[in-house]
DNA sequence: TTTTTTGTTGCGAAAAAGGAAACATATAAT
DNA sequence: ATTATATGTTTCCTTTTTCGCAACAAAAAA
């Protein structure tokens, strides 16, 4: 997908008509015509209006694809990254998250303890 | 601070001269010169490239606030300490938290997904 | 169907961008 | 310092793009 087609869209899904993106952005609506033809290209003061207006940035609305989110594995990411999706977390499910790693912990210290402790009597 | 500095800005400390940026976008040097200096408009297609030059998302580019990195701030310094501690964990423990976080982080896409694009109906 | 709304196309005028070359400034070499 | 070289800027004219009205076409509503 284009940025002329991801605007198009992304326009439709909000039920907005030309005109009303057109003079949000300060153009005639036939120059907002072609811009979603592609037949005139948007400037950078122009999409970032638009993107105001969608309520995204300029790189959503850039990469924008419609398409279903996919699924997210931690495993193969990098630690910062790793903490980048962590802090994407609903407040309360970083919570439960952190208070169960705070129990494995604990639990590990325990079993690391009669490990060394017991396990040789 | 406006996009034209931004770009002076970064180039310079990437030392990059105005040539290198020049050619990478396709422009002649003059035209370059001027994109800096305000006096010519770049266009998103150039910005994606300059973008791409930088390894930074547009985002970045456009809103670049002159402040050095953030590789670890003290307020996401209680993220490392976390990440710290998380592998500190046995394998089979981390193993069920990363699978327990990527089931969230999944589920908040799906939700922030339907949120957006169903919730209108 | 007939209206009304929404989106597209044509066109001459106006504005912006292109880029070569002259010019200016900064940095390096002698 | 002076000269050379590299980097950045400005001028000037040509080419390209954009402008926005108005006519046109398509879709939706009445």
């Amino acid at each position: 997908m284009n940025l002329a087609d991801n605007i198009k869209v992304i326009r439709e899904e909000k039920s907005l008509k030309q005109i009303e993106v057109a003079s949000h952005i300060g153009v005639d609506k036939s120059a907002y015509s072609k811009i979603e033809k592609g037949l005139r290209a948007l400037t950078i003061d122009e999409l970032q209006k638009i993107a105001q207006l969608f309520n995204m940035t300029t790189d959503q609305v850039i990469n924008y694809d419609g398409k279903m989110p996919k699924e997210v594995t931690l495993e193969d990411k990098t630690a910062v990254e790793q903490m980048r999706l962590i802090q994407q977390l609903d407040e309360d499910d970083r919570q439960t998250i952190f208070k169960l790693i705070d129990k494995m912990l604990t639990n590990k210290k325990f079993k690391d303890f009669f490990q060394k402790n017991v396990a040789a009597l």
